[in-house]
DNA sequence: TGTGATTCGTTGTTTATTCAACATTTTATT
DNA sequence: AATAAAATGTTGAATAAACAACGAATCACA
């Protein structure tokens, strides 16, 4: 079933007002007046959504993990580098978001949030029975390497994507194939 | 009283759609289904607000006209060229709309309505009964010099603003200045 | 500590927008 | 010229959003 047009204009305002003010003060100084004013919505409306700024949060997180999940298995059937690269590319055209939510201190909700998302994915390709990593913890490695891809993406972001998306690509997919 | 949000924003939607349809296609090519698309609003709404385009753009172009004359006439108490400084900063900053109004084939509507409006405002300058244009047919200077000036604006937008508003009125400022 | 201001979360009512449907008209294609 | 496809202009019912109002909670600061 699709949403009523009315529905998903003022959630995308609601939602953008929400990033918007986050590049510009701390989360927790944002008030349901700011958003409903930078979204030019109704109070109400916000409540009629959301439970509260965290719930609203929670939902821009969840959705852009979703996004990023289909975005990036839409690359199953890439090789290796070509998906990383595609990922960076997602990075890369939602900058404003990831930037926002990676730089700001108000927020390590969402690092958190986006490791464990990565972790579970990496844990898909983790093989303990055979290869390189033939008797390691799948904990271990799992952990090791997600924690690695989420801090170079970390700092790619908050330092203004120094490289292409191509270019990060190759230098975090060398690494990574030494891992995994 | 002040509008109903929505009101505003879907009307602010709706015109921005066909100005920026009218970018892409001539004026009579475009349906009242693009625009509702562009804007993402019900067709309905549309009618709602509006008898057809041509109304729409009608009215469009009459808020752009107050809008203008009022800006305009905030620089009343400037001198001369700083009023026509203050005149070009306006069109700049409206570039999207003047451009396509003025370049569009398809609307010489527009032309027209800025011509006429610059007649009437000329026409509080002009003085028939002493200095330079003494003894001159108001009706003709006034002509003369709306004609002129509707012009240069023309050809200083379609040419992508070749020059900063203040050189473009100060070239315009010296030229007017000998007429009226 | 107290007091005024702001935000909160909720409510009831009003209103604008959506949506689907329809017959009609216009436009495009064969 | 005939036919299909798309746009028109209009309905009625459903619904999301706006708005104003409220007491309670929180904040600012004297």
């Amino acid at each position: 079933m699709k949403v009523d047009r009315r529905v998903a204009k003022s959630q995308e305002a609601i939602k953008k007002a929400l990033i918007e003010l986050m590049t510009e003060k701390s989360f927790d100084t944002i008030t349901i007046q700011d958003i409903s004013d930078r979204a030019n919505v109704n109070r109400g409306t916000v409540y009629l959504h959301y439970l509260d700024k965290f719930d609203l949060l929670d939902k821009i997180m969840e959705e852009h993990i979703y996004n990023m999940s289909n975005f990036c298995e839409s690359a199953a059937e890439m090789n290796f580098l070509e998906s990383t690269v595609h990922c960076m590319e997602y990075f890369e055209s939602n900058y404003l978001f990831f930037s926002t939510m990676l730089a700001s201190e108000g927020a390590p909700y969402f690092r958190n949030r986006f490791l464990q998302f990565n972790i579970e994915e990496f844990r898909k390709d983790v093989d303990i029975t055979q290869g390189k990593n033939a008797g390691q913890s799948e904990d271990v490695v799992v952990e090791f390497v997600a924690n690695a891809y989420v801090g170079v993406v970390e700092w790619w972001l908050k330092n203004g994507m120094p490289y292409p998306p191509r270019a990060i690509a190759e230098k975090v997919g060398e690494l990574l194939d030494r891992i995994v």
